[in-house]
DNA sequence: GCCAACGTTGGC
DNA sequence: GCCAACGTTGGC
């Protein structure tokens, strides 16, 4: 089993949303770097559900992947703003894996006490400039921010 | 293939 | 709202 890290705006979907829906498609993500870790996904590899964009960017759940990675549908709707006139059917361009919710940790283990860990200094979520709204986690990461909690 | 311009992400 | 750090686009 892999671990990944997976980062959502509150605003836009956020944990209890999903705690509420259960599952959910995740849909939207076009880089091409992102796409790849899509595809790598196997079923039961762990997600931390990371906020960003908000008061207090941090992880603050964990979820699990349900299907391996499939084309996005959104990529072929003109109506959607994930809309890609250069994807095909045959082959497209865009990923995505299912996830379902599995439950929220007790408090936001927060970006800014992330960075604080040494033992965290390897992960890509705080490296200068990443961006990647979907990104490894080493099982040692996995084990030591959900220790934070 | 280079690179300037532009758009996006996301913390602060 | 600002801005740094990227990624993408498109002219040449």
């Amino acid at each position: 089993m892999n671990h990944w890290l997976m980062k959502s705006e509150p605003d836009e979907f956020s944990i209890d949303e999903l705690a509420r829906k259960k599952s959910e498609p995740w849909s939207g993500v076009r880089n091409y770097q992102a796409r790849n870790y899509l595809r790598e996904m196997r079923k039961g590899d762990g997600v931390l559900f990371y906020h960003s964009s908000c008061a207090e960017p941090g992880v603050v759940g964990i979820a699990s992947v349900t299907t391996a990675a499939y084309a996005d549908p959104t990529q072929f709707d003109p109506k959607s703003d994930y809309f890609d006139a250069k994807s095909t059917q045959a082959a497209p361009r865009w990923s995505l894996v299912e996830v379902k919710f599995k439950r929220k940790l007790k408090r936001v283990i927060a970006l800014a006490e992330l960075k604080d860990r040494k033992e965290l200094q390897g992960l890509t979520l705080i490296r200068p400039g990443n961006r990647l709204s979907v990104l490894p986690v080493t099982a040692a990461q996995w084990d030591f921010i959900l220790g934070l909690e």
